[in-house]
DNA sequence: TACGATAGTGGACACTGTGTCCAGTATCGG
DNA sequence: CCGATACTGGACACAGTGTCCACTATCGTA
């Protein structure tokens, strides 16, 4: 028996199940494929298919599993700058997505809104790690959680519109944008939670 | 035959169908739900059903729609001043979405971010006109369509964590705070596009 | 109130997709 | 080479969809 590694033929159907996947969701949406689909563009049988996934939603998860591992095992921590203002994490992110921008749509989600959990956690992770590490909160804050969530919305929003949209912006300039927005913003509300000028709001 | 106004038996029917969807998406999640179900709960015979709406969708579809029309015919312009720093819809959309948060979360989405392709664009319209009205700049540029991306993802991502979450934060606080992560965030970035001072990106 | 028009009913039907099972065959790796 | 493991394809039961139709109930109006 295969001691550490997994049977060739295995991770032959595998591959060909997770690659004929990706495939069809950009033909016609992730809703729209069955499993027989997928068998068939993979040229695999169908109950072969059910020995490996449960059903259609795991062979995705594990998809995305495979797609995300690069950017998961990257150190996304470049300079090690503890008090640099911003994310060091969101221009990777920009990046692997251009790079593998149309694995990146089918799976992450384009045009639809449809980011799996798994992804939005993870995302979610990442930015309340480097709000914790930018303010002064610790991470049971309220007004941590009310920013994280925030700025992955925001984020992950402005991502799939740029992968979406055929501008030719490139990902340092989206990211330099995108921070621009954070910054100034989030930070000050986080610094300051209470209103302190009054100024803004007439009610 | 009715001249302007529907049948009593029409309404009746509709209104029950809408309300059974709601019960049982709160129950078991929009995807688990069956037509069926839908039709069982609401004590309507199955081809009912298609005699009004094609499918689940559509029913969902007219359900939103139903629940969004106080929200979208008040005018969200208030104060009319049109120099006020700051968004004057916002609010309201946190206001009506805790009034109705069962509702609203089985329509719009809570936990799951499975946010109606319509009401996106619905708050996209409003969020654009005005980030519009707010900088000088044009409908087409490109920094406001990355801006109001940006103020989208971030509003309703808040928001769906406010529903979720059980903190009792009411309509007005969460909306001060999230203006306040918005602007000087957004705003800057709008007013000056090219990184001015070039202090927070060290590449 | 009577009556024509419209809406609702329930059951049958064809269809598509799911998930399970199994005996037979191909391929792997030691 | 050969035992272990994976793949195959076809059958099966099941659940849900969407359509159709004859029949009944209810509506609005004349």
């Amino acid at each position: 028996m295969p001691v550490g590694s997994i049977d060739r033929r295995v991770a032959r159907t595998r591959g060909l199940l997770q690659q004929a996947l990706v495939k069809l969701i950009v033909e016609k949406g992730y809703a729209a494929v069955t499993v027989e689909d997928i068998c068939r563009q993979a040229n695999v049988g169908r109950s072969t298919f059910y020995t490996h996934y449960p059903d259609k939603d795991c062979l995705r998860k594990a998809a995305i599993d495979q797609h995300l591992k690069p950017l998961r095992t990257s150190d996304t921590r470049r300079g090690s700058q503890p008090d640099t203002k911003g994310f060091s994490f969101s221009r990777s992110v920009f990046e692997h997505a251009l790079a593998t921008r149309a694995m990146h749509r089918a799976l992450i989600g384009g045009s639809k809104r449809e980011t799996p959990e798994e992804i939005h956690d993870w995302i979610s992770k990442q930015v309340r790690r480097e709000l914790t590490d930018l303010s002064g909160h610790c991470e049971s804050s309220i007004e941590l959680e009310i920013a994280t969530r925030f700025v992955v919305g925001a984020l992950l929003e402005v991502m799939h519109w740029w992968l979406d949209h055929d501008a030719d912006i490139s990902p340092a300039d989206i990211d330099r944008t995108f921070q621009q927005m954070v910054f100034d913003g989030v930070k000050t509300a986080l610094d300051a939670p209470t209103d302190a000028g009054g100024k803004r709001h007439p009610s």
